[in-house]
DNA sequence: GGTCGCCGATACCATAGCGTATGCGGTGAG
DNA sequence: CTCACCGCATACGCTATGGTATCGGCGACC
């Protein structure tokens, strides 16, 4: 058995990188413990002496997987969105950005479930407290005192994150197509304050300051 | 043995519903994976040979512990509530019932994330939907449209379940004490249309038919 | 005191997956 | 042409985990 049981031409070294994707792939679908060397290099079409080579054992490929799983969660989707100077479209970005992704959710709940293990806990912990810290600063931008933007912030947050729960956990009763706009755009009046009404036409606003009561 | 199934708790005999529930804490903690023999039958403080003289396999513990937790999960949760005759009332006991039960959120993520096991992905899907299906019930009963009935079940079911994995992924972030209670109100004036204005025309409900556009 | 329900103890085996050692083809330098 | 080195293949050892089965013991109740 001397020849490649795969295509020649079309494969490059694999790097680090890639393997690390690898892995978080096999969170999506089986949690952290899919994550085993083995199985990843038949997914790659490569054996374990390949991971060896990049790797020195398992530990450090979970410790990458997290690692940039972290900065694409929190970083990318933070500088994909901050160009955008109004605070109410950074929100909708952040909204459609999260409800657009599918694996990236999936990816997301799959690790909070993984949380047993400590170093997986941590990443999460952290992730989310960034999300909901960038999340509380754009209600802040809105114009909502610090009370309210903080539960305004929890509370679009959890949707959110409760969205993409019930999307993979009843897809047959989440809307879909016409209907799951009409619920987006539902969700952007309730969750978001208009800070720019120059339209007399959201008299909604005047609910949130009921908060503070 | 010539009674029948009404043996007290003075024995110190384990039933098969104790192992079931004993499973149902080992998936609350590690998932699918920790509903091992030995392990729960360490927790238990007996050995296997218990074990197999309630059960056959570990596939007929799952079974087990799927059916009572799904029965538990729609039956105890809509008899608990249905004798509430108004139906803004059984919405906050909903609501209040699953923000309490902090273990019962714990199984239900830990549950919803092991669905790659495709009899978990099945009980999980029906009792989402058999919640869904009741949440939809009583906002019907509060007078909305079905259309808007059904968007404003779906967010209040997905708000419902994010604060369960917000809570469980952040907890240092997730609001309590007084600014829990502040965030409860919250949801609850933003989720739920009072149906018991003194007017029989409800004027936020206009917003709610905005919802078709 | 005998039977039976329940469990303890132990043995066996299958499997998965980590780590390691070494071989081996390709490739560029000289 | 050679040689060294990279990147991976192959093969193996080893451990841990846990499902399954068997048998013996013990207390309860007849």
């Amino acid at each position: 058995m001397s020849g490649n049981n795969d295509e020649s031409a079309s494969r490059p070294n694999l790097t680090a990188e890639q393997w690390a994707q690898a892995a978080l792939d096999a969170m999506a679908l089986g949690g952290l413990e899919a994550v085993a060397v083995e199985p990843l290099a038949r997914r790659l079409g490569v054996t374990k002496g390949s991971f060896y080579w990049h790797f020195a054992n398992r530990d450090a490929l979970v410790h990458a997987a997290l690692h940039l799983w972290e900065k694409g969660e929190t970083d990318d989707m933070i500088a994909g969105v901050e160009e955008e100077p109004d605070p109410y479209e950074r929100i909708v970005k952040l909204f459609k950005r999260g409800n657009s992704s599918y694996r990236a959710g999936r990816l997301y709940l799959a690790l909070a479930a993984a949380s047993d293990d400590p170093r997986v806990a941590q990443v999460v912990k952290r992730v989310s407290a960034r999300r909901l810290a960038y999340l509380y600063k754009c209600y802040l931008a809105l114009g909502l005192s610090e009370r309210d933007a903080k539960l305004w912030s929890t509370f679009a947050y959890a949707t959110f994150i409760g969205n993409q729960q019930v999307h993979r956990d009843a897809p047959d009763e989440f809307p879909a197509g016409a209907e799951f706009r009409e619920y987006f755009k539902l969700m952007l009046r309730t969750l978001i304050p208009r800070p720019r009404s120059t339209d007399p036409d959201h008299p909604h606003v005047v609910h949130l300051h009921g908060v503070g009561e």
